[in-house]
DNA sequence: TTTGTATTGACCAATCCGGTCAATAGGAGT
DNA sequence: ACTCCTATTGACCGGATTGGTCAATACAAA
């Protein structure tokens, strides 16, 4: 990201960036007008142009910097020591809220970049995807402890049912958020929602 | 649908439909052009108004169409006196990979729709989802018969991991056959591979 | 008052798009 | 071969929108 426009104060930056990633999550990268985005930043035209040299520019950057953040996040914050697969998708689970309270939009921009095809992107974007999934599911699920799993059922189809079920609550959780004031979500409680599925699925597969 | 447009064979009018579906999802309404739609079908742009007196009349009688043909059929073929969630579930993935094989694009289609937010169609939409998601899975997955479940665990929780598991399972197929031709994707083989995940859900669900 | 930086928003050239319509193609009937 | 009618074409246009610029202003510091 620019220095300039991390010499901003934090408000304010947050402000630019969510007001972009949420422009370019629901509308695509084409069709979001960078009119749109600081009409919602509250900022001008001419100082996003001053902090990002044009709108590819802007995009891209902005992606770069959420990947590398999420990213190193996940390196650094997660306990690579303990294999049980639940509590790595608890753990990582954690992390996704925690950057979802800052940036709301964060993940709903991730996953529309994946399939963003803008002429003006290509290339560019496709280089940086297989970076994404692969550090995201393969080495989060690599390294697992398959001892605790039930010998009577394929332990392949159980863990991809585990990962529907992260990302079905999760999509269930955002719909629930969606609207809410930040302190009118509870960390704590979310997990604690989370952690019922999990007994549900440890219950089932777990000898 | 207009009469005019029935009229035509059935390959033209499916060459169409499927052009339009594939870019009003990959696109979204505002940022699909007409023009593309007529390239990538075949025809020519004043046929196409022809047929369609605009451009938002396309959108919505496609949409109203592939609703109103959907939940016919599983309105029809589904077997209601069956109570049992994993036959309900499996009825419906057959309906579904057999309406994809003919447009491959609907359901991507009718979910764009469902988070479609261009100026042109709001209200005109709006309407239209409370009744597509009613009927989906309110109707769908009532009337189960739950004294089949282990009694140890939140039923609720359990449907709800199903229901995951499903839309995971779906997904991933869908994935797999992008690109593939008709001909390389076989039902039955889809179904049984289904079949082992229900398996799977069932044996750790079920008494 | 001066100087330097942050910020504004009117402006523009370029692009693209939905929709029209005069013209043509092509088939059926005679 | 000729007529008639419908199906189909695609060049064309007014209007809307956009990314990006830049001269002007606001503001803070000295």
């Amino acid at each position: 990201m620019e220095p300039k426009f991390l010499a901003l104060d934090q408000e304010k930056q947050d402000r630019i960036l969510n007001a972009a990633m949420e422009e370019f999550a629901g509308n695509g990268y084409k069709n979001t007008s960078t009119n749109t985005i600081v009409k919602k930043a509250g900022i001008s035209k001419g100082l996003l142009f001053h902090y990002f040299s044009n709108k590819k520019e802007l995009y891209l950057k902005i992606y770069d910097y959420f990947v590398d953040l999420f990213l190193s996040e996940v390196q650094e914050k997660v306990d690579w020591e303990d294999k049980d697969i639940f509590n790595r998708h608890r753990q990582m689970a954690s992390l996704k809220i925690k950057l979802f309270y800052q940036y709301p939009n964060v993940f709903n921009f991730l996953n529309a970049a994946f399939t963003e095809n803008a002429q003006d992107l290509r290339g560019e974007l496709e280089s940086r995807r297989e970076r994404f999934i692969n550090h995201n599911y393969r080495e989060m699920l690599q390294d697992i402890d398959m001892s605790k799993f039930r010998e009577d059922m394929d332990v392949s189809k159980m863990i991809e049912i585990i990962s529907w079920s992260m990302e079905g609550f999760a999509y269930k959780q955002q719909a629930k958020f969606k609207g809410l004031s930040l302190d009118e979500m509870d960390l704590e409680e979310t997990l604690q929602e989370l952690d019922r599925y999990i007994e549900v699925l440890k219950y089932s597969f777990y000898k």
